[in-house]
DNA sequence: AAAAAAG
């Protein structure tokens, strides 16, 4: 290959014509409805946006970057990025290097970390809003940007990582200290301690880490105790950024975290990382963040090819379980582990005890279990020592466990106050299945016709089709399994 | 309805 042909590319912005004033993002909050109200006259960002068609090489044999070829680049300002080919060119410390090769076995930057990393890495370290596909590396990148802002003889939290569930901090802090191996930094969750350790955050140790993961609840109550001291942070990141952000989720929580960030602090870089941003939510975090780069996927490609979807009509709730036991679960367990999942912790506990009943190995995760069984039950689940996972939406996000290659949806995602499809979560709950590129198969049970309606309305949004299984055929789950290339 | 703080 000629390096004539090959795919840097670079991202020259078109200079700024007018100033934009500057909003804090400390501010937003204060004055949303006014912002809201001026929306008709709002200003367009200076942008120039760009598809990064990269060349694909042949499906390598290695499991790498899923197809990220059409994510947009918008920048902000005159700062050029280049993207990165490989990791040398970032100006990597060598011994987070040494972790990108030996620990965490990669060879060359995925697509995201290609076009992100620059973005994050280079002065003035503008904020970034970064939309990627599931499981193509979201963490691997705001991981390696954490790590790589952080000047390792500085002994003060500089880099804080804010995620909507413990489960989620807790598997990103696990990257981190992988990929972070041989650099010496240190690093520590602030999450919910179980019954037993549980401490008022008041009586908590100082944080002396230099890295913070954790979630909303913990994280202020370690800055408004003055257990974190956030003077000093250069990174804040939040992950699932559009549900910390969004009005249903944790939108005040991250919002106070930032002010006070924002008070204390001018010089720390915001990162906003999801597979999914929604309109209304994309238009409220452009706002929140600083002048800040972009990089978006439209939502007709969000939806995996790698991932097989289905449908299947049961006549009645009864029928979901024996769909599940007879046809789903008696093949599932061929193809590797299976995630179920569920609408309510109620439903969780009837789908649970039913299974049971019928003689499956079966384990439930869901929130109002006590910490110490959670981590539990994820850490059986990631050892490979049970099969079959039943969970709330606890578990739709970011849950990263490789040999997930089927996931069912017992109940469809809706969301709450409409009853309207919950589209970004049913996107991140197949996303579970077929990480980095692997094979993957969903089956959507629909027993009602709001049930079939919710499926249309998500096969019209991603402009897909999701094939249906017939109940009645006896070799219908088995050919589908192998459609989706799972026997 | 799920998640997330103590108490």
């Amino acid at each position: 290959m000629t390096d004539s042909e090959s795919s840097s590319i670079d991202i020259k912005p078109e200079p700024q014509p007018a100033p934009t004033p500057t909003k804090r993002w400390a501010d937003v909050a204060d004055d949303e409805e006014a912002e809201a109200a001026a929306a008709g006259s709002e200003e367009v960002p200076d942008v120039k946006s760009l598809s990064i068609d990269d060349q694909h090489e042949s499906k390598s044999e290695f499991l790498e970057d899923p197809d990220d070829a059409n994510i947009k680049a918008v920048t902000s300002g005159d700062t050029p990025y280049t993207s990165a080919k490989t990791f040398e060119e970032l100006n990597l410390s060598p011994d987070l290097i040494k972790g990108l090769y030996v620990e965490m076995r990669f060879k060359k930057p995925s697509k995201i970390q290609a076009v992100s990393l620059p973005m994050i890495l280079t002065p003035p370290y503008k904020d970034l809003i970064a939309q990627a596909h599931n499981g193509s590396g979201k963490t691997t990148c705001f991981v390696l940007g954490m790590l790589s802002r952080v000047d390792p003889s500085q002994k003060v939290p500089q880099a804080l990582c804010v995620c909507p569930t413990r489960e989620l901090a807790i598997q990103n802090l696990e990257v981190l200290q992988k990929m972070g191996k041989y650099t010496g930094i240190t690093s520590e969750c602030a999450v919910p301690k179980d019954s037993v350790s549980r401490i008022p955050a008041s009586k908590r140790p100082v944080v002396m880490s230099q890295v913070v993961i954790g979630t909303p609840g913990t994280i202020n109550s370690l800055i408004a105790t003055k257990k974190l001291s956030i003077n000093f942070l250069r990174i804040l990141v939040f992950d699932e950024a559009d549900h910390m952000l969004a009005e249903d989720g944790f939108k005040d929580d991250s919002l106070r975290i930032m002010k006070a960030i924002d008070r204390s602090n001018n010089r720390c870089q915001v990162l906003l990382f999801s597979a999914t941003f929604n309109e209304a939510v994309k238009s409220f975090v452009t706002k929140v963040v600083k002048d800040h780069n972009q990089l978006f996927v439209k939502k007709e490609e969000l939806s995996l090819d790698s991932i097989k979807q289905y449908k299947v009509n049961c006549p009645d709730e009864l029928s979901k379980i024996n769909v599940i036991k007879d046809k789903i679960l008696e093949l599932g367990q061929k193809v590797g582990q299976t995630i179920i999942f569920v609408r309510s912790r109620i439903s969780a506990r009837n789908l649970h005890n039913a299974l049971v009943e019928f003689g499956y190995e079966v384990t439930t995760i869901q929130g109002a279990l006590d910490q110490a069984d959670r981590d539990k039950i994820v850490k059986e689940f990631k050892d490979g020592l049970t099969q079959i996972l039943i969970s709330t939406d606890l578990l739709a996000r970011g849950f990263d466990q490789s040999q997930v290659n089927l996931v069912v949806n017992y109940d469809l995602p809706i969301k709450y106050e409409t009853r309207e499809p919950d589209f970004e979560v049913y996107l991140h709950r197949i996303g579970r299945a077929g990480r980095f590129g692997r094979k993957g198969a969903i089956f959507n049970l629909m027993c009602t016709n709001a049930d079939r309606r919710i499926i249309e309305q998500i096969e019209n949004h991603f402009r897909i089709s999701i094939e249906e299984v017939d109940l009645q055929s006896e070799k219908a789950f088995e050919t589908a399994l192998e459609k989706a290339g799972l026997l």
